[in-house]
RNA sequence: CGGGGUGUAGCGUAGCCCGGUCAUCGCGCCUGGUUUGGGACCAGGAGGUCGCAGGUUCGAAUCCUGCCACCCCGACCA
């Protein structure tokens, strides 16, 4: 049993929780499945922005911003999208508050909107009722835009940053003037984030597409990646949808082409969410605590002195700051503790907790030997390192620790990619084992639900890689030419 | 939103069934001293509207009602 967390074997949720909380990341706010994202934390999400940011530029795109209040009129244009988040809006009814006459504050029952206010669930109306006043011709064509924002979805239950009624999420929304450049699109932002995700958090993904059980609301195509969390439950950790021209014909987005006709604009839009954050925990973490891939880690390498009387601190920060000093130079993060209020003992802990990738600390012993003790969390092994070798040494470990969380994640993930035959075997992989299944499947949604019914499994994806292959569906025996992943999700 | 559970100091908790010096214990916090290579030790100290609001009672953390928040299981979902 860990000295800091819940074994995970006794409960996966608590162990989670406890994780995010203890590990500072976030905690519950005590509104109503709102969470209090903390400075480190937050410090962790900056990093994801900043990356996928650069890489939104790359790709043509710009940032905008877009109203948080939506007329409620506006989600009555496009039936299915309405159909999809009507159940949990939050709505601005009132404008202003009043004191009653016991003192008390209450909302001013003359300010009552004319029409209510929706916060937004997610943008699509409001940019697409944009976007008409905008595009008139094929030459205002392609708008390539994305927002940084937050979004509320009153859901019913709530989970610390895997699903909380506010939370934090870029989306980009696309016009374009033909169907292929606007299906290129939503391809190519499915493979921005998959990108990311493997390169950059070192979490494997699926690429593939939903089945329409699984689409997103207004969506012809919905384009996702799928990982594994460690407890064998799958988890969306982004989508890009193909949109057609529902939402164009939904807001009247006309344009004039070359041929001098008039059509709808094709759509897409595309999204991923502090979701990614319960991602990370639940892909890489372990009893201990954190463990942060050095891309994400807002603290890479820490040095905690080991010291007797002033004298030897003062002499131990000396060689500590002329190592920070060199690290620095190397854009490596780099945190030097040393306050004198806690043991070496207890920032190790500590550090271990928020999954600092690598610790350095430094002692008489090192003093008088010329070295540093270096110590993994990844592998939470040590190592004494020369000093005149410790900055290479360093650099190479962080890269090696990348490199190793991506490689350990995709071995758990490779393992627990299960093909299944029959529907008995389908169940017992699923109670027994975890992970995804890979299994054949009649292609209807009407099985799809079934299965879904009774076993809580659903159909995570249509991998793009799978092999075209003749078979039966394991629940109704209908042809199938290929097989699909289920696994059960969050 | 349906079922189940929880709410006592910054955190984790005992007490609730059977109302009456019960506000318990550990961690943390503060002061002093000794310590410092894996969450130190000793001594002293501070800190609580017992989730909120009503009700029952001579008396409520304890019983009743309503509300709020959180957790788990469903349904819904990034």
């Amino acid at each position: 049993m860990s000295k800091n967390l819940t074994t995970r074997a006794e409960d996966y949720s608590k162990w989670y929780n406890e994780l995010v909380v203890k590990a500072d990341l976030a905690e519950n706010s005590g509104v109503r499945g709102c969470m209090v994202i903390k400075p480190y934390g937050y410090a962790i999400w900056e990093k994801m922005q900043a990356e996928l940011d650069k890489k939104f530029k790359e790709t043509g795109h710009q940032n905008a911003y877009f109203p948080l209040f939506i007329p409620k009129s506006y989600f009555s244009k496009e039936a299915s999208h309405v159909d999809g988040f009507a159940k949990e809006c939050a709505v601005v009814t009132h404008y202003r508050l009043k004191t009653a006459e016991d003192g008390s504050i209450e909302v001013d029952p003359e300010a009552k909107l004319e029409e209510e206010l929706i916060v937004r669930p997610t943008s699509e109306t409001i940019i697409w009722d944009t976007y008409r006043k905008w595009i008139q011709s094929y030459r205002d064509l392609p708008i390539l835009v994305n927002q940084w924002a937050n979004v509320v979805r009153w859901e019913m239950r709530t989970r610390l940053f895997l699903r909380t009624a506010e939370f934090l999420w870029q989306e980009g929304h696309t016009a374009h003037a033909t169907q292929q450049e606007a299906i290129v699109e939503a391809e190519q932002m499915m493979n921005v984030y998959a990108d990311f995700a493997e390169n950059f958090m070192a979490i494997p993904v699926v690429k593939g597409v939903k089945t329409a059980n699984e689409r997103f609301a207004g969506a012809l195509e919905t384009y996702c990646i799928e990982a594994l969390m460690q407890d064998g439950k799958a988890l969306q950790a982004g989508t890009s949808h193909f949109l057609g021209q529902n939402f164009a014909k939904a807001f009247d987005v006309k344009f004039t082409n070359q041929e001098g006709k008039q059509d709808y604009v094709w759509a897409t839009s595309w999204g991923v969410s502090t979701r990614l954050m319960g991602a990370l925990v639940m892909t890489h973490s372990d009893d201990n605590g954190l463990v942060l891939p050095p891309n994400l880690a807002p603290i890479q390498v820490v040095i905690v002195p080991i010291y007797k009387g002033d004298d030897q601190f003062a002499a131990i920060s000396e060689e500590v700051n002329k190592l920070v000093a060199k690290l620095r130079k190397l854009n490596i993060s780099v945190k030097y503790d040393d306050r004198t209020t806690q043991k070496p003992g207890w920032k190790f802990n500590e550090y271990e907790l928020k999954g600092v990738p690598l610790r350095v600390a430094i002692g008489p012993n090192d003093l008088a030997n010329g070295t540093f003790e270096v110590a993994r969390r990844d592998t939470l092994t040590k190592e004494t390192v020369a000093a005149a070798d410790v900055v290479t040494y360093l650099q190479d470990k962080l890269d090696e620790i990348q490199t190793n969380l991506y490689n350990k994640a995709l071995d758990y993930r490779n393992s627990h990619i299960t093909e299944v035959n029959s529907f008995e075997e389908f169940k017992d992989v699923l109670d027994n084992k975890g992970g995804f299944i890979a299994a054949h499947w009649d292609g209807t949604p009407a099985t799809e639900e079934k299965i879904k019914e009774l076993t809580k499994a659903t159909i995570r994806c249509i991998a793009l890689d799978r092999v075209e292959e003749a078979g039966t569906c394991i629940y109704t025996g209908n042809p199938s030419v290929g097989r699909v992943l289920f696994a059960r999700a969050y």
